[in-house]
DNA sequence: CTAGTATTCCAAAACGTTTCGGATGGGTGG
DNA sequence: CCACCCATCCGAAACGTTTTGGAATACTAG
């Protein structure tokens, strides 16, 4: 492997200029570049990635941490956000390594590992809590990282995310709009950030169409088909609170509750509405339901290039304030909402 | 971040020899080594990788290249992989970088561009092939890897792999056994090694039993619920060829065959005998076919850890004779064979 | 002609580790 | 007492890069 030694003998400069010169300094005469850029295709040099790194401290690969190994449903997911990362971040000439943590042991023990040894230059981190343990061990560690979502203020990190409480009120003003009343918000878990804001949004939208937010109608559970059906079978099961409309955190949850409405009987939108936010998962796609959802979107596949952007400027040292991206959501109409019919007698 | 030099002023000794006591070498006393490792633990020292790596030309990274992003099907394949091979390389002490290529890069760059800077000490190489480039690649470069398989001799690499012909002739042998003739074989793709043994064994099993092996009978293709059931219908369509017994190179591929074999009013075992080979694929498994599929199984997932141990031991230094693992197969007979029956009357 | 300013270059230090070639001192056998 | 060996230690070099602090040269303004 050729060195700035072996380069620098051969075209009579120093090392210095030769590194100058492949590093895009200044102060380094063009024809003087253009002969080492020439040489260095020439002997097919590359620089020696640990000496870089000794000397800059910086070692080009950023990292992802997953807690344990993902859990079955959420492989396609996990395969995208991989495959994404890995392509984007090589394309930005640095290297991915992703890390399976032991379940067992604590996370920030992992974290500190991985950066004690200068190993990684920086994290991308998915699915963050609130008072995140990460954030806080990073943070006062001064390990960059890029967050997918958001935590609580101050917002003085790089993240992409989408305006979760926006979301969350328009779903539930949509179906305030056709009339509904009792609209239940079937959401992600309580110690997600989003799951947060979204019920915000679920609350706000309520309080300003008149309307106290009925606590035992906002439902905080995992983004699965369980859950849906779980809930489905609550609602309108004998002792039901039979809501009207129905706001699903995920396409997953809405899945298991149209099994359960039907299984119950009943039929959307003629007896209950749905709603949801659908986030592109693959292979789920709102608009081949029966009947097809009524959705915002905001597909999380558009995340994935940001973060990777986002986590290589930090690393670089931009300012966290140019760094954070807002996403965009559409919404898609699919007539999955019509007005509320009465309900039945007998009950709330 | 402590470095060895403020382990050394600390403790009043030099540099060398605190290194060496961490690293446990034979010359430090060893009431000095254990001062040296408590001075260590207080300190949370942590050696500097770079520099490690800068003085030993090794990176303590391995990597896994994929020419390109998994198809959708085999993505939880795809994550069992990965997930095993981070588990395991990281409690070997390993990271583990995860390159997915563009897929418009020749191959060989993208190795190339990996070891070129020192940043990966090994790969782990998937699907080998006949005259497999990479291999040529990372052999000439003297760079170690393992092969999951095995490519054509001399079989002077480290490698995981089953004894695919002896697989082959074994579910060939049972459909014999049962008093078949006329025995098909749907393969995987010819470019992959394990398909040319199977292939092979697939010839010998007949050969034994006296019976000219029929090259129409025999299919490479893809590893795909598709190319089952195209080859159902080729075979007991209007022109087809009417075999008795069909062994199949993967549950998907039998997953396939049988839904056409159902389609043309056929059924298992009574008109068609099937065998399979079961990677134990997530989500497919053969005893939960209709009708249960008798079948030779070894796990993919015993391989992973093998792969991540086999490659350290590689990288290490260890010399490959050494490092060369075969999988068990076990048979688990499920009643999905029986004796043929004959052929109706104007077929072949 | 002089002082000042760009432009282009370089020697040497620094990053933190491993390793090579001894040095030191105590013990052993003769 | 000498020669030798063993156990334990150390200084210095090496790995290949970036960066610091200046040096040398040519040009410009006064």
């Amino acid at each position: 492997m050729a060195t700035l030694r072996d380069l620098s003998r051969r075209l009579g400069l120093s090392v210095t200029q030769v590194s100058r010169a492949l590093n895009g300094h200044a102060d380094v005469a063009e024809a003087t570049r253009a002969r080492v850029l020439a040489e260095a295709r020439r002997l097919g040099y590359q620089p020696n990635a640990a000496a870089r790194r000794l000397a800059t401290g910086r070692s080009g690969m950023l990292g992802l941490v997953l807690p344990g190994p993902p859990r079955m449903e959420e492989d396609s997911l996990f395969v995208q956000i991989v495959a994404a990362l890995s392509q984007h971040l090589a394309r930005l000439g640095r290297l991915f390594v992703l890390h399976i943590a032991d379940p067992d042991e604590p996370q920030t023990e992992v974290y500190r590992r991985l950066i004690g040894g200068g190993a990684i230059d920086g994290f991308v981190l998915l699915e963050p809590q609130l008072r995140d343990p990460r954030v806080a061990f990073l943070r006062a560690e001064g390990v960059p990282f890029v967050v997918h979502g958001r935590i609580e203020p101050p917002h003085d990190y790089p993240f992409y995310d989408i305006d979760n409480r926006a979301v969350a009120r328009r779903l539930t003003g949509m179906l305030i709009a056709a009339g509904h009343r009792r609209v239940a918000f079937l959401n992600g878990p309580a110690r997600n950030t989003y799951a947060v804001s979204r019920r915000a949004g679920w609350r706000e939208a309520l309080e300003d169409a008149g309307i106290e937010p009925e606590p035992a109608l906002h439902r905080f559970g995992a983004m699965s088909a369980g859950a849906g059906l779980v809930a489905a079978v609550d609602f309108w099961g004998p002792r039901g609170l039979w809501p009207t409309g129905v706001v699903c955190g995920s396409t997953r949850i809405a899945m298991g509750l149209l099994e359960g409405i039907r299984a119950l009987g009943l039929s959307v939108p003629e007896d209950v509405s749905v709603v949801v936010h659908d986030d592109e998962l693959p292979g789920l796609r709102p608009a081949l339901f029966d009947p097809p959802l009524t959705a915002t979107r905001s597909p999380l596949a558009d995340g994935w290039p940001h973060l990777a952007r986002l986590l290589v400027a930090a690393v670089d040292g931009e300012p966290a304030e140019r760094l954070q991206v807002e996403g965009h959501v559409v919404t898609d109409e699919r007539g999955s909402v019509a007005p509320p019919r009465p309900a039945p007698p007998g009950t709330v």
